[in-house]
DNA sequence: CGCCAGCTTGACTACATTCAATTGTAGTGG
DNA sequence: CCACTACAATTGAATGTAGTCAAGCTGGCG
């Protein structure tokens, strides 16, 4: 674990974004798609690029919520803690998606978000977006459908991440990870991480992959990389392939 | 079970609501909270004001999402199912809430919704929300505040209701239950429906409830009724009171 | 009054957790 | 480059918890 305190963002790496965002990687699925040009100036961008690396965090729970985040690559997670102790990971984000969208209307952050993987992102006043929201229609669109995405996914964790037993629940997420990435090879989270987010235990999660390894329905490139064919994942599940 | 197919709406108490919406029960929480009476007018209501029975089903996943739906009384439950079979409960919505949010942006209706109780809602075309949430800042704004419940809803689900052992589960439910009611006494679904939000049996549900009964934690008052001390229950969970 | 659906209870089984020990792996510095 | 360290993953054995199957019970309703 990276022992970062606060932010803890490299922000050595943050630039004024206003002649990037023209090019921006993500400019199709992010929040500005379709914005127009004119636009896109108007808002003479305070508008920061920034890279930040694996196991560093974001931003925490409770803290202050003044920005959003558009992901442009590689993976975090959401994760809440219970006065209990235990952790739950309740979505993952990854390319084109928002972070901390929660900026718009709450005063605090909802989540601990760290980074699983190198991430770049950009960070937006969250003020920015809400002005703006307000009078371009493209925006507002698309920010709603941002909400939407992640209100979807969450109903995807809730019935197929923390339904059935734990081979249903590792499968399912096996599927769901391969599904989201475009690669034939996909990115798997340690086993920790993995427990927090179906609700079991390290163990019987790495017990559970062990078996689908010898069943050869699983395939580990390097720690954090693997294989599958999700026409088998989903015949394990009775899903329609 | 109710044997309701389709929308399975009493439309007999359908009637127009430009004339109630002034008087809404519901107006401080509701979509149309703060928006100015000139604009309520101008929307010169298509909006229908209608009664649902006790296991009716309001819509069913995959419709065509044409309507939104504002809660005035009772609760509904959002449901998905895998293609196992099993059912999972998502969420429960009551006074104040949006049921059917997704048709503002999507094309269909992303759960069954079923009413748990007798249900007073207003049914409002998704086009005339969409439409207007672009012109009244203050809609707009009502409507973010809306996505941004659910998904807070959410991702409560996910770490306090699919985490830790039954017994947690069920009291963190009845937490929930309790403290999202006015009244000392509270709703309490069936046992079928509880185990369907928490991952859990009936008989398991059963035997819980059971065991904090004679611990003398719960009180049931009728089938559907019960009262508890939320501070007890709290210290079960270690949460702070 | 009797029926039925929902709730409860019991006995047994299957499964995930726990605790503990071992192996594997990536990163560090000599 | 290798040895060493720290951490992650794996495996085993014992325990505990929830699931399953089957049988009663209860209360509301015709």
């Amino acid at each position: 674990m990276n022992t970062v305190t606060g932010a803890g963002v490299n922000h050595d790496t943050e630039f004024l974004a206003s002649e990037v965002c023209q090019i921006c990687p993500t400019r199709e699925t992010a929040l500005f798609a379709n914005i127009k040009p004119k636009d896109l100036d108007e808002m003479h961008s305070p508008i920061k690029y920034m890279i930040c690396e694996k196991g560093e965090k974001l931003y925490g729970m409770n803290e202050k919520a003044e920005y959003i985040y558009t992901l442009h690559d590689g993976v975090v997670k959401l994760e809440q803690s219970l006065p209990s102790g235990e952790r739950r990971i309740v979505r993952l984000l990854r390319r084109g998606d928002l972070i901390g969208v929660e900026a718009v209307t709450a005063a605090e952050y909802q989540h601990d978000v760290i980074a699983m993987t190198k991430v770049n992102l950009c960070k937006i006043p969250a003020e920015l977006v809400l002005k703006f929201s307000a009078r371009s229609a493209e925006l507002h669109a698309n920010l709603m459908g941002k909400w939407q995405d992640a209100l979807t996914t969450s109903d995807i964790w809730l019935t197929k991440f923390s339904t059935g037993n734990s081979r249903y629940r590792v499968v399912r997420l096996l599927i769901w990870l391969s599904e989201n990435c475009h690669h034939e090879e996909f990115y798997m989270p340690g086993r920790e991480d993995i427990g927090n987010m179906l609700s079991l235990t390290t163990e019987t999660v790495s017990r559970t992959i062990a078996g689908l390894r010898r069943d050869g329905d699983l395939e580990l490139l390097r720690a954090d990389r693997a294989r599958v064919d999700v026409a088998v994942l989903k015949k394990i599940v009775k899903e329609s392939v």
